[in-house]
DNA sequence: TGCATAATTAATAATTCTATTAAACAACGA
DNA sequence: TCGTTGTTTAATAGAATTATTAATTATGCA
């Protein structure tokens, strides 16, 4: 059965390849990388085991075809951002729901990033090069836009860290250990997801009403 | 070198058996249980592969030496919680702080954990099992206090999930990635330690501010 | 001192994993 | 229909991994 990755068209379902990097994608970020074999990943899509190397040659080539692009997309846009106009408040908002959206949008990578991230410095080496002065600048910005609110009494003191720390605590864990909290919490994957939907709005107000002095 | 485990006096450092134990929690910890090797665990300790083997069997023997009744123990520790007495604010500052102190003495096996749990749900299912009625019970009787004192406008609506996994998110999360936390914050040690000592009032004051109405 | 026992290593079996190669198979166009 | 080309598989090489066994070395005690 020749067909080219182009020509994939009506009746036919997926091709081989994109049997064999779902299957991949699913059993890396499920997993993790090393306790994901090739066999596995040929079992999972039907077919032979030397097919998964016809295609992509080796494990880790195969990996940076299904993810790679994915995770480096994912980092910058964790990055980047700016946080537009407004006063303290609205433009706190909006970096946190930005960042939820980011989070949220690449929710079935979240746990696997944390492994990455904390067992190869490397890769948060390259991630900060990579982003250059931006984010730093970006940075410093709001933590000046903090100050000052502070020192006008109108949110409590706290350092930029503590309050980056609680942002990005309540947005990314509850990702994190989806599969454990709708287990203990006992919700199906729609109530899951509803609260996921609500979760957004929950966040801002504790973070919001928490700076209150 | 004869040297039972008991007899191990003064001068003479650790035992052989002791620095494979050692070497075995570090790596199954940081690079995770399939990405480590009897291999690896023997060039850390400085013995010989078959050593690690002849005392203790099999890998998975081995982790459950090293592992396994920390792990039990902690997840136990996670998971009984008498309030207390006092006044709804003071049982809330309680159970914050007594989890905020468990995932702490623990932290070097938070990341650990979450990818355990997340990817084996057998194991949830047995801690669940085994913790039997009384979580259950102390968690319906806070879902109570929680009703109470929403009816009577003390503090905002919310349900007890959101407000249990903003507490589990703020507590927990700082401590899975703490090693890119303190390469993105650029700090030491020492640093991290001290901000991990204030963190828990921070925690403390972020959640029940972020309960007011 | 020498013997019993524990510790340690070298060698290796058995299995699993990644990767390659050659051959078989299917489809399409000339 | 035949040959070309892309797809798929069987077979297998080569490396790593877990685990066992037998031999060697160290140690304490009688």
């Amino acid at each position: 059965m020749i067909r080219k990755k182009e020509e994939n068209t009506q009746e036919s379902g997926p091709s081989m390849e994109e049997k064999i990097l779902a299957a991949a994608e699913r059993l890396f970020l499920e997993n993790g990388y090393e306790a994901t074999s090739t066999t596995q990943i040929a079992r999972e899509a039907g077919c032979n085991q030397a097919l998964v190397h016809y295609y992509f040659r080796t494990k880790e080539k195969l990996f940076d075809a299904v993810l790679g692009g994915r995770i480096r997309q994912a980092l910058r846009d964790f990055m980047i951002t700016d946080a537009g106009d407004g006063n303290f408040r609205q433009k706190l908002t909006r970096v946190i729901e930005f960042h939820y959206d980011v989070v949220r949008k690449n929710s079935d990578m979240v746990l696997f990033l944390m492994n990455s991230l904390t067992r190869n410095p490397s890769m948060l080496e390259s991630i900060i090069a990579d982003a250059g002065e931006k984010p730093r600048q970006a940075l410093k910005k709001f933590r000046n836009d903090l100050q000052v609110e502070i020192e006008m009494g109108r949110i409590r003191p706290i350092s930029l860290n503590e309050l980056m720390l609680n942002v990005v605590s309540l947005n990314v864990f509850p990702f994190a250990v989806r599969p454990v909290f709708t287990k203990v919490f006992d919700m199906g994957d729609d109530e899951t997801e509803a609260m996921f939907d609500e979760r957004k709005k929950e966040i801002v107000k504790t973070i919001l009403q928490g700076l209150r002095p």
